[in-house]
RNA sequence: GGUCCCAUCGACUAACGGUUAGGUCACCAGCCUUUCACGCUGGCAGUAGGGGUUCGAAUCCCCUUGGGAUCACCA
């Protein structure tokens, strides 16, 4: 059997971290087994549909790298794939449920129905559709159903579970899984307004686009005995079916957006790198091997099997993440990540400085800090003259004899030969050792003219970078300060 | 509450009956040093509890406890 797998989203947001897991599994299954993966939308909700939400969990999708087989937009022998263009077909299979008795009609208005549960939920009873005593066609008959179809009442299909025996199927992950039917409610399948619900859609879908597993959330188990119970009806194979564990909060209920961000694209406007990100992502909940953790999409895709993924929820702690993207921001090459830089340092309003130079910065401070991001922030002064000087620093490295210490430092620089920083670390230390002194006498007070911060990358490196006319500059305009006694 | 699922360091996990229960993140200490980092070395820390089965259990079974998911004309 050749495989086939679906990522089946609803349009309604942005996409969450848990579903781009969710994704990511489907596809690396696919891709290690040289199979299929389709993207559907599930959009059988017209209450729930939100305005660009299908492009947007699209390019979601696409910044993570996950590619589609067969989707809205690259269309595919099994489509359409947007499931509020195939109503016509869900009504025809419900039908045919009718007709052989697994489904039936039933009439019940809202308040009906929320009086058999208040009845059910004072009896100390789990609130279920009772088919017997509620108004179906099996309660009122042949012909006041007809009647009431005469009067174009409004009906729903609802599926027949049968009152006694088991219902069990075999999970990847979890094994057999078995359930009473009768603890299986009577679940609609088409809705009053003719439109079918997910339970429906999702398995004729399925059946019709040929999946061979169905890859999802933990969420979904509940409701998987109802599934089966259609492919049975329908007398079609049941797919394979794989219930992934939860994403979790720290206090361990199901990832939600109360307690941080849940949507890809705040990951990505974080400043994640998107191979970080599917690396951290594909390790929750799923390891191929005790003693590595940085995996490349294509090593994700040859070690992926469903046979390793665990049984237990793994909680969504950024922490490891963040270590994550610093090894990527250490691994990738540098006029890539220039690439990568350029817009952020645009925002952070340092613009026009050439990828040759971004790249150079990035070099000097990208074992400093976790996120590209971070480095306008971190290192402004690669790219505008200290405004202030940190004031702990001066008094602690600034001793009244350091200005005359300096000065003659900084002639010796304007007349150095290059400014490759061993070059201005020959000449610091020759001066230095002239002087009696230990290199760090001179070092703080050249890390606060040039940067006006205590931390940073090696001094030498930051001045090669930055360059002669720019560091001589400082120099100057800090003497000068200081003489003037600003500082 | 009913049903179902789950249970190894604070977090992510390894172990598929035999290991001093391993690795990574975080944390702590030391080394390195030009600040901050990196790096290196070391440390802290776990099989929820109780019964079985077995020569031997984190691993298999049962019970308890704990946690979670789900119970809509949402998906």
């Amino acid at each position: 059997m050749s495989v086939r797998v679906r990522f089946a989203p609803s349009p309604t947001g942005y996409l969450h971290v848990g579903g781009l897991r969710t994704a990511l599994y489907n596809y690396l299954f696919a891709r290690h087994h040289g199979g299929k993966c389709i993207l559907r939308i599930e959009d059988t909700d017209r209450t729930r549909f939100v305005e660009n939400a299908q492009e947007n969990l699209i390019s979601s999708l696409s910044w993570a790298g996950i590619e589609f087989d067969e989707s809205p937009d690259k269309g595919g022998d099994f489509g359409p794939y947007i499931q509020s263009e195939r109503f016509d077909l869900y009504r025809k299979y419900a039908q045919e449920l009718i007709e052989n008795g697994n489904a039936y009609y039933a009439f019940d208005t809202a308040e009906e129905l929320d009086a058999m549960r208040e009845r059910q939920q004072k009896a100390g009873v789990a609130p279920k559709y009772d088919r017997s005593v509620m108004r179906n066609q099996y309660t009122l008959g042949p012909e006041e159903t007809e009647n009431l179809f005469k009067a174009n009442a409004p009906f729903v299909v609802r599926l027949k579970v049968p009152l006694t025996g088991e219902i069990r199927f075999s999970d990847i992950i979890r094994g057999e899984v078995v359930v009473n039917g009768r603890d299986v409610d009577d679940q609609i399948l088409l809705k009053s307004d003719g439109f079918p619900t997910y339970h429906l859609a999702n398995v004729v879908d399925d059946h019709l686009m040929q999946i061979s597993h169905v890859i999802r959330g933990e969420e979904w188990l509940p409701s998987t005995p109802k599934h089966v119970l259609l492919y049975d009806a329908f007398g079609w194979e049941r797919p394979k079916f794989a219930h992934l564990p939860l994403l979790l909060n720290k206090d361990k209920t199901k990832l939600s957006k109360r307690q941080g961000s849940v949507a890809v694209e705040d990951y990505a406007g974080k400043g994640y790198f998107k191979e970080a990100f599917v690396n951290f992502i594909a390790l929750l909940g799923w390891n191929p091997t005790a003693d590595r953790e940085i995996f490349s999409m294509q090593e994700l895709i040859e070690f992926f099997s469903l046979e390793k993924v665990n049984k237990a929820g793994a909680v969504f702690d950024t922490q490891k993440l963040d270590w994550m993207n610093s090894q990527y921001l250490r691994a990738l090459d540098l006029n890539d990540l220039a690439v990568r830089f350029k817009p952020l340092a645009d925002e952070a309003g340092f613009s026009g400085f050439d990828n040759d130079y971004l790249a150079k910065v990035i070099g000097l401070l990208r074992e400093r800090v976790n996120l590209l991001i971070e480095i306008p922030v971190f290192g402004n002064y690669m790219f505008e003259k200290p405004k202030e000087y940190d004031e702990a620093y001066v008094l602690k490295h600034w001793k009244d004899t350091t200005l005359e210490l300096v000065k003659p430092l900084v002639e010796l620089f304007k007349n150095a030969p290059n400014f490759e920083h061993q070059t201005t670390h020959d000449i610091t230390m020759a001066y230095v050792e002239s002087q009696g002194l230990k290199l760090k006498d001179v070092i703080h007070p050249l890390r606060l003219m040039i940067t006006g911060k205590s931390v940073g990358a090696g001094m030498f490196e930051t001045m090669e970078v930055l360059g002669k006319d720019e560091c001589i500059e400082r120099f100057n305009i800090f003497i000068d300060k200081k003489e003037k006694g600003e500082i």
